[in-house]
RNA sequence: GCGCCCAUCGUCUAGCGGUCCAGGACGUCGCCCUUUCACGGCGAAAACACGGGUUCGAGUCCCGUUGGGCGCGCCA
């Protein structure tokens, strides 16, 4: 199994899992399910500061909810600390790496000074050459890495192709703090090396990294993953993806009423193409998915276009799946006062019957959510003059033909029956007139209309009748 | 400041030297369907950042300019 391809999504877990963490993640999983191997998943939390336990378990459940299973156990690097110092110590042993006592005060002022003398601010690598015995008293060191000075690191990124790098614009990197705790370059290359990852797809955020990391792997002998670095994903208007565009937790994408699938096919077209083609089932997604077709250039994300493909997705799904889809993502969404917050048998019978129609006119789980308030509105609704002064608009003639029809049909009164069908038009927010079509629809077993017959058998329940029959004249 | 990356319609993108007076999708606009809202159908406007090369021929290759982005921590 030497060959088997091993992917790894290793977010930091410092915050939510973001969007852009989420389409990395896929890009993994559909990478490593197209070549028949694992994605694997570990936590980088080597910042203790930082680090929480909800921010873990929102990136779990971020993953679960789009379907991106992982193989194995989570993986902590934190735990792996000792293994970390291991490596720096037999780095050290071997002369690759050295102590340097410089502390954080003398660091900031070589930064500066660099700057300011327009230089690059990088560790002028005055303790490379120096023996420990000139030690100050009293500091603690740092191990770094003692990066080559000359020539070239060169990096053939499956995305980025060649990149090249002049060593000399490289500084010695810290690689164990003077605490005895791994930095990040370290801990990344040793758990990838453990963990046997074969391919590394990240953010392009880390291309510098990768050269520095790639002179560690270079230290310790040890052969480089393939790496592959992805373009970020940017805001409207072309900048970084942050708070202010709302840098989305995955699950605030949920509680919009996204489906899992349209998101995950929206995100995958983000960076990545296969010709023309828009729509991917999963299976086609990791089928065609290659790294060769993944682009360079950064996308900015489009909620438009998003909506667009989730309203697809709802169109084309079953009616049972789009209530099963409602029930498990309604704690999710936002409040509403006049919903029921659990959702019984009968409601969701009732979901069901008003579906075909409903999800026509929904591009996502909350407008369907939404478009189905009608289901569960307190009854009777009230009549007021204004209903009756449209009453007498120009729709009469039209609904004069179509209302006694339904009166048989129902086996209603006259009266009731126009009392109904008044009190359906207010709350479809439609003019009487406007009824007359989607009546007739209904009617004629066209039913254009979503669950026309539902609202009327609602309005028309036995008790809310007899009321309606009271207001009328 | 230094290093690296990027650059086709408003947006996502196809394009891997000729088949591109540049194709698809979202969005926008118009028409049709529908006496609602949607859905659906048809159609339109809309792009190769700029300047130099290379070549018989460049959106496609090279260089530069401009404009974006990322990185430059004892953060990850």
């Amino acid at each position: 199994m030497a060959d088997q391809v091993i992917t790894r999504f290793a977010p930091s877990p410092t915050g939510f899992l973001h969007i852009g963490g989420a389409r990395t993640a896929l890009f993994n999983w559909l990478f490593a399910r197209h070549a028949g191997g694992k994605m694997l998943l570990r936590i980088e939390d080597t910042d203790r500061e930082r680090s929480t336990d909800a921010a873990i378990a929102a990136i779990l459940d971020g993953l679960t909810w789009l379907g991106l299973r992982w193989d194995g156990e989570v993986i902590h690097q934190f735990q792996r600390a000792s293994r970390h110092r291991e490596i720096a110590e037999q780095l050290l042993a071997a002369g690759k790496a050295y102590y340097c006592y410089a502390t954080p005060q003398e660091l900031d002022d070589m930064r500066a000074k660099a700057r300011a003398g327009g230089r690059a601010p990088r560790y002028d690598g005055r303790w490379r050459d120096r023996s420990p015995s000139e030690a100050p008293p009293g500091v603690k060191p740092v191990i770094r890495l003692k990066a080559p000075q000359t020539g070239e690191t060169v990096l053939d990124d499956q995305v980025q192709g060649r990149v090249a790098w002049a060593n000399e614009n490289l500084d010695d990197l810290v690689l164990l703090r003077s605490d005895g705790t791994p930095t990040y370059m370290l801990a990344v290359v040793v758990d990838d090396h453990d963990m046997g990852v074969t391919h590394i797809i990240r953010g392009d955020d880390h291309l510098t990294n990768a050269a520095r990391q790639m002179q560690i792997y270079q230290a310790l002998d040890w052969q480089m993953p393939i790496m592959a670095h992805i373009p970020l994903i940017h805001g409207a208007d072309g900048a970084k993806l942050s708070k202010r565009h709302g840098a989305l937790g995955i699950d605030a994408y949920r509680a919009m009423g996204y489906l899992p699938a349209a998101l995950r096919n929206y995100l995958v077209r983000l960076g990545w193409s296969h010709g023309d083609k828009e729509f991917f089932t999963t299976e086609a997604m990791i089928e065609t998915f290659d790294l060769a077709h993944v682009g360079r250039s950064p996308a900015r994300f489009d909620f438009l276009k998003l909506e667009n493909m989730n309203g697809h997705y709802l169109r084309a799904s079953r009616n049972e799946d789009l209530v099963a889809a409602l029930v498990e993502t309604w704690p999710h969404l936002p409040d509403r006062n006049d919903m029921p917050r659990t959702l019984d048998a009968r409601q969701q019978a009732k979901l069901l019957a008003a579906m075909p129609g409903l999800k026509e006119r929904a591009k996502t789980l909350l407008e369907l959510r939404d478009g189905a308030a009608f289901l569960f509105a307190a009854r009777p609704l009230a009549l007021d003059d204004h209903a009756a002064s449209i009453l007498e608009g120009g729709g009469r003639a039209h609904l004069a033909h179509l209302l006694p029809r339904l009166a048989d049909l129902r086996q209603w009164t006259p009266a009731a029956t126009e009392a109904v069908v008044r009190n359906y038009a207010e709350e479809m927010n439609l003019k009487l007139g406007q009824v007359a079509q989607p009546l007739r629809a209904a009617l004629t077993g066209r039913a254009t209309s979503p669950g026309i017959f539902e609202v009327f058998d609602v309005l028309g329940r036995e008790e809310s009748l007899g009321r309606l029959q009271d207001q009328l004249p």
